[in-house]
DNA sequence: CGCGTTTGACCAGCGC
DNA sequence: GCGCTGGTCAAACGCG
């Protein structure tokens, strides 16, 4: 399966809008929800783990020596904890290019297939790229929209693009990939590594696929 | 000295 | 209510 890169940032682009748009109409929501949700002693509970925005991308033929694959942010290591059911420790990182960023990713490896990263991010940078110090920003310039966005236009290669509707498990994810690697076998005959791309956002409420 | 990783402890959400 | 699990904190340490 070969697919214009063009025509995958065109998609990118549609989905990172669609997201955005229902982001937006979540957070309306989240406002009005947040109101009856107050404490008595006036702190806001800590946010439901159902209830956080995330994105999550998936790396396939990620060479794991290489360590998390880089994105035009930098991010420290902060954690890394054995999730129950998976052989591989996920790695837990928060952004270092701008003190007080909220931003934070979670790199694990697909239970079936080491070499597939599984990349969620959560929250948005509460900053824009130049406070980035990663080289990549110096020859790249990102609509820095989103991660994902900025993960997509770091030079890697795109097989698929899919917006999936909630809860999508990592491991369900994972069993996605190996369907499509199965629907798309004769692309594997491509020098170009794969790079089966997902953007997942954890709490849509009806489901929307794209291509 | 600043920045990053490692690792054990702690806390809170969630399912039973 | 309790135990399990995931997510975060923070101290200790390493490296340039």
């Amino acid at each position: 399966m070969v697919v214009r890169s063009e025509t995958v940032t065109l998609h990118i682009q549609l989905c990172i809008q669609l997201l955005e748009s229902e982001k937006q109409r979540k957070e309306k929501e989240s406002e009005m929800t947040k109101m009856s949700s107050m404490r008595a002693d006036g702190s806001v509970p800590k946010r439901r783990r159902q209830d956080v925005q995330k994105v999550v991308v998936s790396l396939k033929d990620h060479k794991v020596e290489q360590g998390p694959p880089a994105d035009s942010w930098s991010w420290r290591k902060y954690g890394q904890k054995p999730i129950k059911g998976s052989p591989h420790p996920r790695g837990y990182y928060k952004c270092s290019s701008y003190r007080g960023c909220p931003a934070r990713k979670q790199v694990d490896k697909c239970r079936n297939d080491a070499s597939l990263l599984i990349i969620t991010y959560t929250s948005d940078h509460n900053h824009d790229n130049s406070y980035a110090t990663n080289s990549v920003q110096e020859h790249e310039h990102h609509s820095d929209r989103s991660d994902a966005g900025a993960a997509l236009s770091n030079g890697m290669s795109l097989a698929e693009v899919t917006v999936s509707s909630s809860k999508l498990s990592e491991e369900e994810s994972c069993d996605f990939f190996d369907e499509l690697e199965e629907l798309q076998a004769p692309a594997s005959a491509s020098p170009l590594p794969s790079l089966s791309f997902m953007v997942q956002e954890s709490n849509f409420s009806d489901a929307r696929t794209l291509l």
